[in-house]
DNA sequence: TATTGTTATACTCTATAACTATA
DNA sequence: TATAGTTATAGAGTATAACAATA
């Protein structure tokens, strides 16, 4: 007689998943995800066209190979995003004098109305996301997860000089 | 005179980002990902695979419909998952008698070892990601990050009745 | 030689529609 | 009719190689 003849399955069980901080932190960027998703789409941006946005707001000037490296993707796949941006008139981009092999990324007036716009409903929405999690609660988890992003996992035990 | 001109970046920021966690998260989750995905390659195992190994072994007989609801991916794509995991003898699938549409899942005694090894190692690696995280900030990360998992968006303000 | 932006391409992950066999 | 597992397929996201223009 088969085990599973037996044991019925009333409700899935994740608790051994849990021991594993990588499941928990996949479990909760999802629904982050989908509320972000959600939150641009009627802006018409996605999470990687907003964070550009941001990014080149932040940083006036900088390129594409600057923008893939703070963005962490890959310069061709910067190309599409660039292009898209640009066709919206939501950045331009300038040849740089002193290298032509450089373009100077810098956001239009509606590329700067558009993230402003964008950011205050995403601002709000994380906030509703948040509201359970107590104030000094979200800012220990976002030190935490600083920790987490800069750690290395080479083990540092034992000189090699 | 273009502003790229005059504003040379020399290193970018990404502060404005930073104010949300969305962002935060995902730079973090990626360096876990990585590090898993780098952790589980030496048994042949991934990310999902490893998940849908541990949720089996937790729940044993369980359905491919109620796995995939557990892991939240959709059913399609858990077929290929499973077909790689029995042709590699890891799980058993067994018809139940008192419903022949549906397949009970379970390890089998390779699976169980594999899991074994392979969750040792993942948690080993997971503690060295993590080193720098103070246990109690580590428990308060967690708790959070289930707040966040099951938040709705919806505003609760007003009553309908 | 090396770097910037680009094209082409491929691989993974994810999502949906529709089929079959069972209920 | 509804559900479980499956097939086919399409869309994102991501990664690498190689090219032209420029340094």
């Amino acid at each position: 007689m088969p085990n599973s003849a037996k044991n019925k399955v009333v409700r899935i069980n994740d608790d051994a998943l849990r021991q594993f901080t990588g499941y928990s932190m996949k479990r909760a960027f999802n629904a982050i995800q989908s509320d972000v998703t959600r939150t641009l789409a009627p802006f018409g941006l996605r999470m990687i066209t907003f964070s550009a946005l941001a990014m080149i707001s932040d940083n006036e000037g900088l390129s594409q190979s600057q923008l893939a490296a703070g963005l962490a993707i890959e310069r061709p796949n910067l190309v599409v995003i660039i292009d898209e941006l640009e066709r919206r008139d939501l950045i331009s981009r300038e040849r740089v004098p002193t290298d032509r092999r450089t373009y100077a990324l810098q956001l239009t007036p509606e590329g700067v109305a558009l993230l402003a716009t964008a950011s205050e409903a995403l601002l709000e929405h994380e906030a509703r996301m948040m509201r359970e999690v107590a104030p000094e609660d979200m800012a220990n988890m976002l030190a935490a997860l600083r920790l987490i992003e800069n750690a290395n996992t080479k083990a540092e035990t034992g000189r090699t000089g």
